[in-house]
DNA sequence: AGCAGATAATTTACCGGTAAAACGACGCGC
DNA sequence: GCGCGTCGTTTTACCGGTAAATTATCTGCT
């Protein structure tokens, strides 16, 4: 993923000329990234960049963190999401359903559709009423996979998270679900 | 974005037979994702994906937003990075300093830098010291462009951060401070 | 029955990103 | 001052994603 509004500046480069304020201990990058816009623009009201610009941080060194275990497995995550897709249902789905489930494009599931098939994770077998769909199911390979990687995934979430205390952890949590509420309904209204 | 441990079903389909859960208002996919995952995995510690599940999600649904306004003035997410950061940090950087800035590969600054040269928002020059480097800056065309998409970028962001009263932003902002911070003195460390 | 339009899945063409190699240039040690 | 390791940048080959077109099938209407 890409950081909209987030750069590093690991901070020991030290040009001293620059509108660079000091960049004391307890900040993130992102704060960094704030100034200079406040410096620049004097006008500007970077309340929402300091949400939305962490958000997008955040994601994407997660994002990086979650790869290590998955490409230790073969698998890239959004193969990952699909399998997960399969085993949280419990049951089998078409690959519409599973690109709704996995918020990305028909054409995309197909083509990991494929890889995995090719791999022997997952099976497909055609509706017997509509010949148009088809209908995806774990193997057993694909199970177990997914359950291999799943207890070390979510070890792997709760070192990255430690950073947190549990309460705050919460707070994230409950904050997230509103302002995501907010977001789903507002452009599913959007979308529809 | 990929979304690692987020998808949505919609709600309205209603297969009653799977174990899944009445999904009652006020909740959102999250919520409903990790609920399939307790029914299947009991034993799971599914704290941690309330958390990473909803910051992925959130990034994905705002960055989708806010290619809105930039794909109207021509530019991808990825271009308006890199033209931000000449514009935000107020001089030349080099194309390295750029990769840095926008966490992303030398490889695709290069390119993007050839685009963005071609439509006339930035030039270079070589550095006179040293050959190698490369001193990337924006023209008059290229400050235009961000400084006119810019306003509208903040409104979008103050519009879709709306659900969450000035207080809660606050929190919110701290709370991914605090974990940001963490996350990149972990990761950077690792990576270092 | 038969056709018009919708729908599920796939295919095609292309775009942007990355990893790894290549290239040119620096600078240090001897 | 000559070579060797390193650095900044670009190039190459490739991979995965999407949008749009395509194929096959179903549904409803008359």
């Amino acid at each position: 993923m890409t950081a909209t509004e987030g750069p590093p500046a690991t901070g020991d480069e030290g040009p001293p000329d620059t509108g660079a304020a000091p960049r004391d201990r307890r900040d993130d990058t992102v704060a960094a990234v704030v100034r200079q816009w406040r410096a620049v623009h004097p006008g500007l009201d970077t309340g929402p960049m300091e949400v939305i610009g962490r958000i997008n941080r955040c994601a994407a060194l997660l994002q990086q963190a979650e790869d290590a275990p998955l490409r230790r497995a073969g698998l890239s995550r959004a193969e990952f999401d699909l399998l997960g897709a399969l085993r949280r249902t419990g049951h089998e789905l078409t690959p519409s359903e599973l690109a709704r489930e996995t918020f990305s494009s028909g054409a995309a599931v197909t083509k990991r559709l494929k890889q995995l098939g090719e791999r022997g994770l997952v099976e497909r077998r055609g509706d017997t009423r509509d010949r148009r769909v088809a209908h995806v199911r774990l193997t057993d390979a694909g199970r177990d996979t997914v359950d291999g990687i799943l207890p070390a995934q979510l070890a792997y979430e709760t070192a990255v998270l430690s950073g947190l205390d549990a309460p705050e952890r919460g707070e994230l949590a409950a904050l997230l679900a509103t302002l995501l509420g907010q977001l789903e309904g507002r452009l599913g209204a959007l979308r529809a």
